[in-house]
Parts: C-alpha cells; sequence; structure tokens
DNA sequence: CATCCGTGGGA
DNA sequence: TTCCCAAGGAT
C-alpha cells in the first residue's frame, strides 16, 4: 500500500473527526473572548509558548490550572521579564523539570530584545521562523513547529509523543533508531496540511490522547485506520516499540527540620548546577547502612552546613518517586546547638519564620513536610 | 546515542 | 498498591 496517495484523505478524514471529537476548549487555542479563532487568524504567541513549553513531559489536564496561574501572574512578555527567577520557580513548583521555567525566563528576555517592549503586545511582530523559535533555550523541532502553527497558523510539522504513537502505527515502525525519527519527521511534514495546519496539528494530538493511546487503543473509533497499516496487519500495541524499564536505586534520606531560639527554622537553597537548582528544601542526606536515620541527620548537618545540631521527634516519615531514584524521606524535628551555619552544600542558607515558608519554591518532596509542619504548628494555609 | 530531568494521573 | 509514562530538550 502506497501511504503518499492519501494524504488528502487522511487530513480530511482526521479533521472532521476532529470537529466532531476533538478537545476545542483548550483556553490558549481560544481567542480572548473565548470564541474559536478562523482560519488564519494570529493567537496570542505568548499564551501559547508558555503553555507548549507546560506540556512538555506532562499531561494537559495538569497544565491547565498551572498555565491559568502563570498568566494571572505573568500576563505578558514584558512582565515576565521583569520577574525574579525566585517568583518564576514559585509559580512553577510543582509541575516539574524546573529548567523548564529557568530556561523560559531567559528566553523572555531574548525575546523581548528580538520584538521589542513596544511591538511586544502587538502578535505580527513576533517570530515566525522555526529557527528563531529553536534559538530559544528549551525550545526544540517539536515545540517550536507546536508554536508557529498554534499561533499563526502555519504548516510546521510537530512529532510528539501522540504523533510519534500515531505515524509509526501508520507505518508499523517500531525501530527507535535516528534514521526512523527522521522518517517519521517527513511523514509529519508531508501531512501537515496549508490550509489549516492549526486544527490538522491538534487533531493529530487529540487522536493520540483520545484514540490512538499506548495502552487499550480505540481503533473502532479511529477515522484513520484503514490507512493503519499497524490496524490492518499486525497489532497496534506493539508500536513504537516501548524502552527497556530498568532498575531504580532506594535510597533512605534523614530531613532535619532546625528551629533556633527565635522560633524560626533553616532552609537552604540548592547549587544551581545540581537538579532542581535554585530551589529551596530543607537540610538532610542519605543514610549510610551502618547508620540510625537520627545518626544520619546529625551527621548530614554537620558536614553540610557545619552546625551541631540535637536530633528530637520524628515528624513524617513517607516516600517520594522520581524517574530515576525512589526515595524514603524520615523528618526529624531537631534543635540548634552550635556552630555557624555555612553553606557547604548549598549556594544560601536562610532562617525563616515557618508562616513565611511558602514565599520560596520548594519541589514537592518538601511541599509534603510544609504541608505536614503547617498541621503540627497549627498553621492554616489552604494554598498548598 | 544514552542518560538525565519531576510530578501526578490513571490503569 | 504498584507501575507506566505524558504535548521533549539538553548534554
Amino acid at each position: 500500500m502506497k501511504l503518499i496517495t492519501y494524504f488528502n484523505d487522511i487530513q480530511n478524514d482526521l479533521l472532521i473527526w476532529f470537529s466532531d471529537n476533538g478537545r476545542l476548549r483548550i483556553p490558549w487555542k481560544l481567542k480572548s473572548d473565548g470564541s474559536r479563532p478562523e482560519t488564519g487568524e494570529i493567537l496570542s504567541p505568548y499564551g501559547i509558548w508558555i503553555a507548549e513549553v507546560m506540556l512538555q513531559q506532562t499531561q494537559l489536564k495538569v497544565v491547565l490550572r498551572y498555565w491559568y496561574k502563570w498568566m494571572m501572574t505573568f500576563p505578558n512578555l514584558v512582565s515576565l521579564t521583569e520577574a525574579d527567577e525566585q517568583e518564576v520557580l514559585l509559580v512553577w513548583q510543582g509541575l516539574g523539570y524546573y529548567s523548564r521555567a529557568k530556561r523560559l525566563h531567559k528566553s523572555s528576555k531574548l525575546l523581548l530584545n528580538l520584538i521589542g517592549e513596544v511591538n511586544s503586545s502587538d502578535f505580527s511582530f513576533w517570530p515566525v521562523e522555526l529557527d528563531q523559535w529553536m534559538a530559544l533555550p528549551g525550545i526544540g523541532r517539536s515545540t517550536a513547529g507546536s508554536i508557529i502553527s498554534s499561533a499563526f497558523d502555519l504548516p510546521l510539522p510537530i512529532l510528539d509523543g501522540n504523533v510519534k504513537r500515531i505515524l509509526s502505527r501508520l507505518l508499523a515502525s517500531n525501530k527507535s533508531t535516528q534514521k526512523n525519527t527522521k522518517r517519521l519527521w517527513i511523514l509529519s511534514e508531508q501531512l501537515v496540511p496549508k490550509d489549516n495546519p492549526r486544527d490538522f496539528n491538534q487533531a493529530l494530538m487529540d487522536l493520540g490522547a483520545l484514540v490512538c493511546t499506548v495502552k487499550n487503543p480505540k481503533c473502532s473509533f479511529c477515522p484513520i485506520r484503514n490507512y493503519c497499516l499497524a490496524f490492518l496487519k499486525y497489532d497496534p500495541i506493539d508500536f513504537p516499540k516501548k524502552d527497556m524499564k530498568k532498575v531504580i536505586p532506594v535510597q533512605e534520606i534523614g530531613i532535619a527540620l532546625i528551629f533556633n531560639n527565635d522560633e524560626e527554622i533553616l532552609i537552604d537553597q540548592r547549587l544551581e548546577k545540581d537538579s532542581m537548582g535554585g530551589m529551596w528544601e530543607f537540610p538532610g542526606g542519605k543514610k549510610e547502612s551502618y547508620e540510625c536515620i537520627e545518626k544520619t541527620i546529625k551527621r548530614e548537618i554537620m558536614e553540610e552546613i557545619g552546625i551541631d545540631i540535637k536530633v528530637g521527634e520524628k515528624l513524617i516519615s513517607f516516600e517520594h518517586s522520581y524517574s530515576h531514584k525512589k526515595l524514603y524521606f524520615t523528618v526529624h524535628l531537631c534543635e540548634f546547638l552550635s556552630g555557624k551555619p555555612r553553606p557547604l552544600a548549598s549556594q544560601k542558607l536562610l532562617w525563616v519564620d515557618p508562616s513565611r515558608l511558602l514565599e520560596f519554591p520548594f519541589p514537592a518532596a518538601n511541599t509534603k513536610i510544609i504541608s505536614t509542619l503547617f498541621k503540627y504548628l497549627g498553621i492554616e494555609k489552604d494554598n498548598l
């Protein structure tokens, strides 16, 4: 079967399916009055840019609430360039992959330089070239294509997880080689129509999210199943090839909530070069097999902060999984005894009143601790 | 080319 | 409960 002769049919069938079944109410794909844009009409590149970066490896449902919060805090490009990185991280807190937020912030200044402050509120002054967007940190070809096709309705291909899965199944191709990826890019490029690329790309992604799913694909509802080699001759489940799952290490972590005589608590800011760099945390570290967790906490605080503490009662223990490791946290309330705190393994240390903790960006494992601490101290906060 | 980077939804 | 993994990009 020659797929090449069916491009028009695939485009038409997918667009018809989209108008009946697609996700049509995505806020950044609507005009400011909430209505759907006409073909070729320009939408806010700012809102779309933010959304597309948030959507990297992150589900639409999760992104929605973060996007609203972001747009309330940084409603336009200029407001983002004027923000402090800590404010940006605070809005991003809980969304994960924090380098995305830092790169957005850096990119905002590059974009403003390119567009100019006076012109930045006029969408027609924003870049429309693939290379201009890909030059920004954190923007690859797929995100760039998504931004340009969404904002300007220009025919650029995308190749995110959804499209990769759909096209792999169309071709019944399950090789995860560079050459094969190149092939999928070419197919995506051949498929995207000149006249309605915004809806077409969205239709592809919606098909991937709603019908052509990783598990239990609903092929009987698929508008293009008759062009799909995997459906016709094989089992769609087998495409694309899945990565082998790897064993992830498990570690025990001891955490100290250190209070001084003013009832302030000690927090540290992670090194910029480390993961989650710039985020704040409660100090602590990995347990050695020969020691109990109280000894771990006392030792780590001496090593990383240079002070002696008294390890008191346990506040909470819980587990927290990252994609590459699984951690068991044990958190103890501690008292500052002696020494001068120094940031030996962090970029900054700070004594803060517990009621001010929410002013700092913390990764998710630490917000669990804050939430428990607030209950323990009787502090009411509903925005955790 | 393989690995790293976070989190929460959902099966 | 446990596990997979999502609108990827940088190194």
